[in-house]
RNA sequence: GGGCGGUUAGCUCAGCGGUAGAGCGCCUGCCUUACAAGCAGGAUGUCAUUGGUUCAAAUCCAAUACCGCCCA
C-alpha cells in the first residue's frame, strides 16, 4: 500500500473554490450551436434582482444543474442558459423605501436619477445572485446571460408588443382593474392574494322616495356607498317583489337611485338586497353595464375619497369607512352590524387590499393567445407536464383566462413604446389622444408626421409594462429573438422548463401563449414541476414568516455538493413539496450533514483505491481484463452496470430522486461496504500478480465510471477525486462520456475517440475537404469512403454482430455512399448523429442485445447477484452470533455451515474466502450434515443453511435460547401463514404460478429453518 | 363552494397489488491502518378510520376524519 498525502476528512471549501474557478476559466459549458448532436437546452428561470438566493432557488438549481449536467454527458448539444428578472413592482418598492429612508420620494428626484438607482441596485444584487448560482455549481454558459432588460431583451420586448399591437392583440381602454393604492399602480389578476378575515356585514337602511319606508341593504364595505347609483335584488325573491322598480334615496349623499332586479344578485346574502357601485365593484361594474347605470368613481389613486365623497372627501377608505358608518348610525339609517367572515383580495406587492379602479390601461387580448396554447396541449400533449398532474391545473387556468392588463404605473421597467399626439388634444393627454405604437423616438415622430403632419407634439407614454410581459419571452428572447439567430434555431424550443408550480400560472402560461404566437410552437418540450421547500416544521418558507433558511449558511456549513445532494434526493416524489431538516440555534441540518457524510465516504474509498494503485492511473491499469475476473469483480461489474442502466433510466425520466437514493445505496452498500472488503486480501498479496492487477483494474474503473455517474449530482468532489485518479489535469470530468450499460463490451464511440482513433485511420483528409469539394469529387470519396466505413462499421460493431456488416452496406449502396459521407461525417458535429442511427439501425436488425441473452452479452448477470446475497447473508449470520456471543472483533472463529442443498453449497464453497475474510472466520466447514455434534454451539440459520460456531469457552444459555425462541417464534408465524395461503384453493388456481411456487419455495425455507431452530433449542435442554 | 395533494418507525420520507424499507435519532460493542463525518450488531410500525373489489390491499375503489395547497 502506497501513502496518500490526502486527509482523512473532504474539505468542500477549498476544493469548491477551485473547480468552480477552473471551469469558468476554461468555458468547458460555452455551448457551440455548430457542435451538432441532438440540442439540450434550459434557460433558467431568471431570479429576481431583489437580493439575495433563497432555498428555493438553490432547489430549482440543484435539479436544473443535475439534468444539464447529465444531457452534457450523454453527449448532447447541450446549453444552459442564466440570466436574472429586473422585478418590475418589487425592486421599485425597494428603491422607494430607500429614498423615503433619505427623505425623498422619486417624484422628488425624479425619472432618470430613479432609474440610475434602480440600475445601480441591479448590478449588485444581480452580480451577487450570478456568484451564488456558481457557488452552487450551476454549469451555465455564462457568456451568454442575460438580463429581463438589458438592450437585446429589451428590444425583443418592444417588437413583441408592437407586432401584438398591430395584430389588434394589444389594446388600451377603460375598464375596472385591480388597484394598488400603496404602489399606486395597477396589478394583474395573479398578482392579486385572497385573505381570509374577521370582517363586518353592515345592513343599512335606503329610504324611499315616494312614500314610506326603507329597503334594508347589507355590505361589507360601507365607503362605497358614496357612489352607489343602484339597489339590486334577485328577480325571483319574493320578499321584494313589490320594491323593482321603485326609486330609493341614498342617504348622505341624497342622490335617487333605482331599485333593479338581477340574476347574479344572491337572496341568501344578508337581506337579499345589495347596494350597487359599478366604479368599485367588479360584479357590480359588470351589473352597471347590462343595466346602463352610472359609473362613480369615489377614489383617488391613493385609496383617498375624492371630490364625489361629499363630506368625507380627502379621507382616507378605511378612515370614511368609519366616519360613514358613524354618520348613518346618527340618521338612524344602521339597522346591524355583525361579525362576518370574508375574502378580501390584497396586494401582493403593496400588502394593502386592492381597490377595484376603472381607470385607463394598456391589455392584452388572450383569447387567441390562450387558444393556440390550448390546441398544443390538447392536439400534442405540448408542453409536456412532469408530473401529469399538473397539466390539468395548467389547462385549466388556460381556460378561465381574462385580458391581461399589462400596464403598471411605475418606472422601472420597460416603458411602454406608445406616443400620445398631445397636440391634438390641445397639450393635455387625455383618454382621447391618439397614439403612436413605434420602436424609439424617431420612428414615433416618423408615423406620427405621416398621419398628422409637421407640427405635433409627442409626449411618450409614462407606465411601464407588467414584468411577466418580458418573461414570457424568456425562452427566446434569450436566443435572440426576434432576431433569427444560430442559438435560436438550435436551442428552440427549449427542451426542459424546470420550475416551481407556485408559478404555473404566472409564468408558463405567459411563455406557452407568447412562444405559440410568435414561434408557432410551445417554447420548451418538458415542463418539469417540483414542490416548496418546507421549514424544519413543514411550513411554507416565506420573507413575511422569516423562516426562509439561508441556502449559503449551509453551504457553508456542508459545502454546495451536500446541499445540493440533499435536496434532489428529498424529490422523489416529483412535484411533491420536501421539508428540509433544520435547527435554528445552531444552524444545523441533519439532512445536509447526512450527505456531506456520503461525500466523505466517497472521498476516503478514493482514498483507499489510491493507496493501492501503485500511483498508476484507470488508463495506465487499462480496463479490467474480462478474461480473469474473480466473482467478487463480475459482481461489482454486474452491479455497477445494473446501477448505470438504473441511473439512466431514472434521470431521463425526472426521477432525479429516485437516481441519487440508487447512486448512494450503490457507493456505500456495494461499492465501500462489501466489494472493497472483498478485495482488500487480493491487493494486499503479491504472490498473486495477475489478480492483484484485475482487483486494480476493476477498482479503478468502477470508480472512475461511479465518479461519472455521480458528477451531476456532486460536481465538485466527484471533479477533484477524478483528477486526482486521472491525472488529467487540464480535461474535466463534466466534460467526460456518461457510463454506459456494458460498454466494457461493446464500446461506445464516443466524439472524443472517434477523433483520436478512427477518424485519423481514415485514408484520406474528410475534416479538410469542403462541400464543394465533395460534391466534386464525388465518385474518388465514394470508393475512399466505403474503405472509411469498414473502418467505422468495424469499430463500432462487436464481434458478434459483425455479419451484420453486409446487409447494412446493401441497405446504404454505393451510390448513396457520397452524400452519406458529406451528410454524416465531413462535419464532425454530424458524427454523432451517425452514430445514434446507427445504433437504432442496428436495434432494428439484430434485436435488442440487452434482454435476449442477458448472460452472454450482458455483464448485468443476476444469479451472480443471488449467490453473492446468499454468501452476504451467511457473513451476516455469522457477524450476527459472534455479536451475541460477544467475541472481540478481532478474534477469529471457525464456522460449519451445513446445508442439503448441493448448488447452496457450492455457491458457499466459491466464497469460502469471502466469509473467511469478511466474518474473521478461521476454519470453515461446509457440509451436508452435522456428523460429530459439538457441545459448545452458538447457532444460526440463514435461506436453509445452518450457521454452526462452536465455543471452546462459555455461552450464556439462557441468552442463546431466548435468541433461538424468538426466532422460532417468527418463522412459526411465517410458516402458518404461508400454509394458510397454500391451503387456499382460490390462491392456489388464481394466482400467478410464479407467485405460487414463490410461496412454496418460501414455505419450504421457513419449514427448514423451523426445524433447524427446534434442533436446536432440543440440544439446548 | 370546486379542485388537487398528503396521512407508513420518535423525526424526514421511500414503497403503490404477493405480506414493510432508507436516512437521521435510539441501544450494544468496537479508535479492526480508506473513512469515529466511521465499522459491526440490535430494537422499533393494528401502513389515519370504515367499508368495498380481489385468492391476496400499505398499495386499487368509495366514504369519513385530520393536515396542507390552489381556485371562486
Amino acid at each position: 500500500m502506497t501513502e496518500t498525502t490526502l486527509p482523512s476528512q473532504y474539505d468542500p471549501f477549498t476544493t469548491e473554490a477551485k473547480w468552480q474557478q477552473f471551469w469558468e476559466e476554461k468555458q468547458f459549458f460555452k455551448a457551440d450551436p455548430e457542435k451538432g448532436g441532438k440540442p439540450f437546452c434550459i434557460v433558467i428561470p431568471p431570479p429576481n434582482v431583489t437580493g439575495n438566493l433563497h432555498m428555493g432557488h438553490a432547489f430549482n438549481t440543484a435539479l436544473i444543474d443535475v439534468l444539464v449536467r447529465y444531457y452534457r454527458m450523454r453527449g448532447d448539444n447541450t446549453l444552459c442558459l442564466p440570466g436574472t428578472d429586473h422585478a418590475s413592482i418589487a425592486v421599485q418598492s425597494i428603491i422607494d423605501k430607500q429614498l423615503h429612508q433619505e427623505g425623498l420620494s422619486r417624484f422628488e428626484i425624479g425619472r432618470e436619477k430613479f432609474l440610475e438607482r434602480a440600475w445601480q441596485w441591479k448590478e449588485q444584487s444581480g452580480g451577487e445572485i450570478i456568484n451564488q448560482l456558481k457557488r452552487l455549481g450551476l454549469s451555465a454558459d455564462w457568456s451568454r446571460e442575460r438580463f429581463t432588460m438589458d438592450e437585446g431583451l429589451s428590444a425583443a420586448v418592444r417588437t413583441a408588443f408592437i407586432k401584438l399591437y398591430e395584430q389588434g392583440l394589444i389594446y388600451r381602454g377603460k375598464y375596472m382593474v385591480n388597484w394598488c393604492p400603496a404602489s399606486r399602480s395597477a396589478i394583474s389578476d395573479l398578482e392579486v392574494e385572497n385573505k381570509e378575515v374577521q370582517g363586518n356585514l353592515w345592513q343599512f337602511r335606503y329610504p324611499l322616495v315616494d312614500g314610506d319606508g326603507a329597503i334594508e341593504v347589507a355590505t361589507t364595505r360601507p365607503e362605497t356607498m358614496l357612489g352607489d347609483t343602484a339597489v339590486a335584488v334577485n328577480p325571483n325573491d319574493e320578499r321584494y317583489q313589490d320594491w323593482i322598480g321603485k326609486t330609493v334615496k341614498l342617504p348622505l349623499i341624497e342622490r335617487e337611485i333605482p331599485v333593479i332586479s338581477d340574476e347574479t344578485v344572491d337572496s341568501s346574502f344578508g337581506t337579499g338586497c345589495v347596494k350597487i357601485t359599478p366604479a368599485h365593484d367588479f360584479n357590480d361594474f359588470a351589473m352597471g353595464e347590462r343595466h346602463n347605470l352610472p359609473f362613480i368613481t369615489v377614489m383617488n389613486q391613493d385609496g383617498t375619497i375624492n371630490d364625489n365623497g361629499g363630506e368625507f372627501v380627502g379621507q382616507d377608505r378605511f378612515e370614511a369607512r368609519q366616519n360613514i358608518v358613524k354618520r348613518l348610525e346618527e340618521q338612524g339609517l344602521l339597522v346591524k352590524v355583525e361579525d362576518y367572515p370574508l375574502t378580501v383580495p390584497y396586494s401582493d406587492r403593496g400588502k394593502v387590499p386592492i381597490e377595484p379602479l376603472i381607470s385607463t390601461q394598456w391589455f392584452v387580448k388572450i383569447g387567441p393567445l390562450a387558444q393556440k396554447a390550448l390546441d398544443c396541449l390538447d392536439q400534442e400533449n405540448s408542453p409536456y407536464f412532469v408530473p401529469q398532474r399538473w397539466k390539468k391545473v395548467y389547462r385549466d387556468w388556460l381556460v378561465n383566462l381574462k385580458d391581461w392588463c399589462i400596464s403598471r404605473q411605475l418606472w422601472w421597467g420597460h416603458q411602454i413604446p406608445a406616443w400620445y399626439v398631445i397636440s391634438e388634444t390641445n397639450g393635455e393627454l387625455t383618454d382621447e389622444t391618439p397614439y403612436i405604437v413605434a420602436d424609439n423616438d424617431e420612428q414615433a415622430r416618423e408615423k406620427a408626421v405621416a398621419q398628422y403632419g409637421e407640427n405635433i407634439q409627442l409626449q411618450r407614454d409614462d407606465d411601464a409594462l407588467d414584468t411577466w410581459f418580458s418573461s414570457g419571452l424568456w425562452p427566446f428572447s434569450t436566443l435572440g429573438w426576434p432576431e433569427n439567430t444560430q442559438d435560436l434555431e438550435t436551442y428552440f424550443p427549449n427542451t426542459t422548463l424546470v420550475t416551481g408550480f407556485d408559478i404555473i400560472f404566472f409564468w408558463v402560461a405567459r411563455m406557452t401563449m407568447m412562444g405559440g404566437h410568435f414561434l408557432g410552437e410551445m417554447p420548451f418540450r418538458d415542463v418539469y414541476i417540483h414542490g416548496l421547500v418546507r421549514d424544519e416544521n413543514g411550513k411554507k418558507m416565506s420573507k413575511s414568516a422569516g423562516n426562509g433558511i439561508d441556502p449559503l449558511l449551509l453551504i457553508n456549513k456542508y459545502g454546495s455538493d451536500a446541499l445540493r445532494y440533499t435536496l434532489v434526493r428529498e424529490v422523489t416524489g416529483a412535484g411533491q413539496d420536501i421539508s428540509l431538516q433544520y435547527n435554528r440555534e445552531t444552524d444545523e441540518s441533519s439532512s445536509v450533514e447526512a450527505s456531506r457524510n456520503f461525500g466523505n465516504k466517497l472521498w476516503n474509498a478514493s482514498r483507499f483505491v489510491f493507496m493501492n494503485l501503485d500511483g498508476k492511473t484507470p488508463e495506465d491499469l487499462g480496463t479490467p481484463d474480462l478474461e480473469n475476473l474473480t466473482d467478487s469483480d463480475r459482481w461489482i461489474l454486474s452491479r455497477f452496470n445494473q446501477i448505470v442502466k438504473q441511473t439512466r433510466h431514472y434521470i431521463e425520466t425526472y426521477g432525479l430522486g429516485e437516481a441519487a437514493q440508487t447512486l448512494y445505496d450503490f457507493i456505500w452498500g456495494d461499492f465501500c461496504d462489501w466489494y472493497i472488503e472483498l478485495v482488500k486480501s487480493r491487493l494486499y498479496d503479491d504472490q498473486h500478480p495477475q489478480s492483484r492487477l484485475v482487483a486494480q483494474q476493476t477498482l479503478a474503473y468502477v470508480l472512475e465510471g461511479t465518479l461519472k455517474l455521480l458528477h451531476p449530482f456532486m460536481p465538485f468532489i466527484t471533479e477533484e477525486i477524478w483528477h486526482t485518479l486521472t491525472k488529467r489535469s487540464e480535461e474535466t470530468l463534466a466534460l467526460q462520456p456518461y457510463p454506459q450499460v456494458d460498454e466494457l463490451i461493446s464500446p461506445p464511440v464516443t466524439p472524443s475517440q472517434q477523433k483520436r482513433s478512427i477518424w485519423q485511420k481514415l485514408p484520406f483528409k474528410v475534416p479538410s475537404l469542403s462541400i464543394d469539394q465533395s460534391v466534386i469529387k464525388g465518385v474518388g470519396i465514394a470508393v475512399a469512403a466505403f474503405v472509411g466505413l469498414n473502418f467505422i462499421f468495424a469499430f463500432i460493431l462487436t464481434l458478434e454482430q459483425f455479419p451484420v456488416i453486409s446487409s447494412v452496406l446493401e441497405l446504404v449502396g454505393i451510390g448513396y455512399t457520397g452524400w452519406f459521407i458529406y451528410r454524416y461525417l465531413v462535419t464532425q458535429p454530424k458524427r454523432q448523429e451517425l452514430q445514434q442511427i446507427w445504433a437504432a439501425k442496428k436495434a432494428e436488425l439484430i434485436g435488442s442485445s440487452s434482454s435476449s441473452q442477458p448472460s452472454r452479452n450482458s455483464l448485468i448477470n443476476p444469479e451472480l447477484e443471488k449467490e453473492f446475497e446468499l454468501i452476504f447473508g451467511t457473513i451476516r449470520t455469522i457477524r450476527n452470533l459472534r455479536a451475541e456471543a460477544d467475541i472481540k472483533p478481532g478474534t477469529k472463529v471457525n464456522a460449519i455451515l451445513q446445508s442439503e442443498s448441493q448448488q447452496e453449497r457450492d455457491i458457499l464453497s466459491k466464497g469460502q474466502t469471502y466469509i473467511c475474510d469478511l466474518a474473521k472466520v478461521e476454519e470453515l466447514t461446509i457440509t451436508p450434515a452435522i456428523t460429530d455434534d459439538q457441545q459448545q454451539v452458538i447457532a444460526g440459520v440463514v435461506g436453509t443453511i445452518q450457521v454452526l460456531i462452536p465455543l471452546a469457552g462459555i455461552v450464556d444459555i439462557d441468552v442463546l435460547r431466548q435468541k433461538l425462541e424468538k426466532n422460532l417464534h417468527k418463522v412459526e408465524n411465517e410458516v402458518q401463514s404461508l400454509r394458510d395461503r397454500l391451503n387456499n384453493e382460490n390462491f392456489v388456481n388464481k394466482a400467478p404460478a410464479d407467485v405460487v411456487q414463490g410461496a412454496r419455495d418460501a414455505l419450504a425455507e421457513a419449514e427448514k429453518q423451523q426445524s433447524i431452530l427446534k434442533e436446536r433449542l432440543s440440544r439446548l435442554g
